[in-house]
DNA sequence: ATCTATGCCTGGTGGC
DNA sequence: TGCCACCAGGCATAGA
């Protein structure tokens, strides 16, 4: 499941391929993935050229010369090239042909991502990427100010931190594996953790998601980044995909448990309960 | 404010 | 072998 690392590292791959690259048509075998009319859709992206390709938390914005298109890849979408249109597969969703005889593809075997057009560099007018937090990657997050939004909240941290309003970018992987580093319980209520236990999270969380980059993200259950690389950052998981295997720090059992629905890994003993 | 349930989806898995 | 229930989960939305 793509987060920011993984994300970011289709970011920079594709940016090498793309720019400069002009849209000559769309194919649009499955268009539920776009939200938008489809023949807007077509006619406004048809014939413009990639410019630029930015992210925004765990969004692929790419620039045209009018207009960005917005993607998020959700559980399981991934863009790749392909030479022609040979044994396209049933989970190729969306298929713009581009200027030099090529095919930009996008996969999704759950079709769970989405697509939509705004004016170029206007992401910000949709409300999904409005209420985005500050990117958790970043070096000069104001600490404090996350402190003072969370330091009342009666949630577990996990879903704090999966809420993407307040830091962006982490998922479900990341922040298992952020608690982990900072030795704090998923299901310890916001409210009990103090400034400092706050800082030390947001810190551990930029330091992984920066580390994950270096290795091009994480390769676990049927996720790839596009082209069917395998990031790297899976051998470093200390947690997450771990359960009954035995902690790399004290030895006892990696558990698995449900937070906010979502299935969680942690060490009990390394982990205690605020 | 924050919770849970539901919908969007399919492939993999375990039970029988 | 096949049939079925269930699970994985980011995000939007509705209702408690």
């Amino acid at each position: 499941m793509p987060e920011l690392p993984e994300v970011e590292t289709v970011r920079s791959t594709l940016k090498k391929i793309l720019i400069g690259l002009k849209i000559t048509d769309i194919i649009t075998p499955y268009p539920n993935i776009i939200k938008m009319n489809l023949d807007e859709f077509y006619n406004k992206m048809n014939n413009q050229e990639f410019r630029n390709i930015r992210r925004y938390g765990k969004y692929l914005l790419f620039d045209l010369d009018d207009y960005t298109l917005v993607s998020h890849l959700r559980m399981e979408g991934k863009y790749f090239i392909r030479e022609n249109l040979k044994d396209v597969t049933k989970h190729e969703h969306v298929i713009f042909r581009l200027s030099d005889g090529r095919f930009l593809s996008y996969h999704d075997v759950r079709k769970f991502g989405t697509m939509e057009l705004v004016l170029l560099g206007e992401e910000k007018q949709l409300e999904s990427i409005k209420k985005l937090g500050v990117e958790a990657n970043q070096d000069n997050i104001d600490k404090k100010a996350i402190y003072q939004a969370i330091h009342k909240a009666d949630r577990p941290i996990k879903s704090v931190l999966l809420d993407q309003s307040i830091l962006t970018g982490l998922g479900n992987i990341y922040v298992d594996e952020t608690l982990f580093r900072a030795k704090i319980h998923p299901e310890s209520k916001a409210k009990d953790l103090s400034l400092k236990e706050v800082q030390r999270i947001i810190e551990l969380a930029r330091d992984v998601l920066n580390h994950a980059i270096k290795l091009g993200g994480t390769t676990i259950r049927t996720y790839q980044s596009s082209f069917g690389i395998d990031g790297r950052f899976q051998n470093e998981l200390k947690v997450h995909t771990h359960v009954g295997e035995n902690c790399p720090a004290c030895n006892d059992i990696i558990q698995k448990i449900k937070v906010g629905g979502r299935g969680t890994y942690f060490c009990p003993t390394c982990q205690k309960r605020k």
